[in-house]
DNA sequence: CGCTAATCTAGAACAAGTTACAGACTTGAT
DNA sequence: ATCAAGTCTGTAACTTGTTCTAGATTAGCG
C-alpha cells in the first residue's frame, strides 16, 4: 500500500519528513532551472531526476507526471510572485487600473524568463482531468492575486465573474504571446480591455474615462 | 527539393492532385473519428495512418506533427460550423446577445462530441511557434464567426479588442470545461459576462477613450 | 512511349514519458 | 535494538511521437 506524496500544501496527507521536503524542493528547483534554460521540451524527466539527485521512480512518486511537475513548479513561482506583489501593492486609482497594473507587472516578470513561462503555461493548459486539483490550486492563487489588486473584500457574484473572465484572458493572452502570435503590446491591450469589465460591475457602473 | 503539402486552403503552393486531395481528406476524417472516440490520446499517428490507408511517412508529409494534424482537423470542423451558422443567424436584439448566442450554439455542438473537442482544443493551446500559421488561421476563422454574429461591417479598433478578449475567454473557458474544472453553466456565465464588453464599445455604450 | 523527379510504402530506428521491479535504505513502533 | 512497512535507487522495458531509409509507384514532360 503506497501513500501518495502530496504536492499540495493545503491538505496534509502524510507530513513529509525533512529529507522528503528537501527532495521535493530539489526537484522543483531542478525543474525550474531546466525550464528556464530550454522551455517545456528541456524539462526531461530523466534530467530533472539527475539534476535533483533522485531516482527516476522517486521523481514519479513525488510528481506523477511531467505535467504535474510543471504545474507544481508554477504553483511555486506564483507563490513567490504573490508575496512579492503584496510588498508593493499597485497604486492605481480604481480597481480596474490596479488589476491591469498588477497583471502587467506579473507579465513583465514572466518576460524575464520566457522559457520558464512557456513550460509552465503550456503545462497548465495541456493538463487533463487527472491534474485538475493542482490546476485548481493555481487558479485559486491567481484569483487571490487579482482580488488583492482590486482591493475588494467581499466581491459580488458579478465581480467574481469578471475576475474569472480576466483570468481566462490572462492565460490565453499569455499563450498567444508565448507562441509568438501576439506582441507584448497586444497583450497589454488585451489586459486593459478585459479589465474594463471591472468598471461594469463596480458600484455606479459604466462611466470611466 | 521537396515541396510542402499545404495544410491551408488559402495560399496554394502546389495544387494537390485528385488522389492527394483524397488522401488528405481520408487523413482528416480518420483523425476526427479517432478523436471523437477517445480524445487527444486516441489520435495516435500510426492508427491515423492505418485508418486512412496511408503510410506513416506520408501522414507526416501531409501533417508534420500530431499537433498540426489536430489543428487542421479543427480548421476543418470550424469551417463546417461557420457555414452552418451562416444558414441560421442568431436572432438576438443587440450584438452582445447575438455573439453570446452564437458561441453557446457552438458550445452545444462541441458538447455533442466532447472527446473531439478535447483533442482539438488541447492541440490548439499546446501548439508552439512551429504551428503558428495554422493556429492563426483557426483564430481568424473564429474572429470571422464572431464578427458575423455582431453584424458589424467595419469594426472599430475597440471592437476588435473586445473580440480578441472574447476569443481568449472562449478558448480558456472551453479548456476549464473540458478538464472538468467548470460546469456548462459556468461557461455560459463566462461567455455572457465577456460579451458585455461589446456593449462598452458600441456607439451609445458607456464611454470611450 | 520513356525518362526523371517527386511521392508513396513498409519497416526499422530513435527519443522521451511512463511503468515495473529487485534489492538497499529509512522510519517508526514495539 | 529489532522488525515490518514504507521509500529510494538503479535499471530495463514499454509506448507513442518522430525520423530515416531503400525500394516501388506516380506524375508531368519531352
Amino acid at each position: 500500500m503506497t501513500a501518495d506524496i502530496r504536492a499540495d500544501h493545503r491538505p496534509a496527507s502524510p507530513p513529509l519528513t525533512e529529507r522528503q521536503e528537501a527532495r521535493r524542493r530539489r526537484i522543483l528547483n531542478a525543474s525550474a532551472q531546466l525550464a528556464a534554460r530550454g522551455g517545456f521540451d528541456a524539462v526531461q524527466m530523466r534530467e530533472v531526476a539527475e539534476a535533483a539527485g533522485v531516482a527516476l521512480g522517486t521523481l514519479y512518486r513525488y510528481f506523477p507526471s511531467k505535467i504535474h511537475l510543471l504545474v507544481a513548479t508554477m504553483q511555486d513561482q506564483l507563490q513567490h510572485m504573490h508575496t512579492t506583489l503584496r510588498k508593493r501593492p499597485p497604486a492605481g486609482a480604481d480597481p480596474a487600473e490596479r488589476v491591469a497594473e498588477t497583471l502587467m507587472r506579473a507579465f513583465r516578470a514572466l518576460q524575464r524568463e520566457p522559457q520558464l513561462a512557456d513550460a509552465m503555461v503550456r503545462a497548465l493548459t495541456f493538463a487533463d482531468r487527472g491534474v485538475s486539483p493542482e490546476v485548481d490550486t493555481v487558479s485559486r492563487l491567481t484569483t487571490a492575486i487579482i482580488l488583492d489588486a482590486m482591493g475588494t473584500d467581499h466581491p459580488t457574484p458579478q465581480q467574481l465573474s469578471a475576475v474569472r473572465v480576466i483570468e481566462h484572458t490572462w492565460h490565453s493572452a499569455l499563450i498567444t504571446w508565448l507562441s509568438g502570435r501576439a506582441s507584448i503590446a497586444q497583450v497589454k491591450i488585451d489586459i486593459e480591455t478585459v479589465c474594463r469589465l471591472i468598471d461594469l460591475t463596480s458600484p455606479e457602473g459604466a462611466t470611466r474615462r
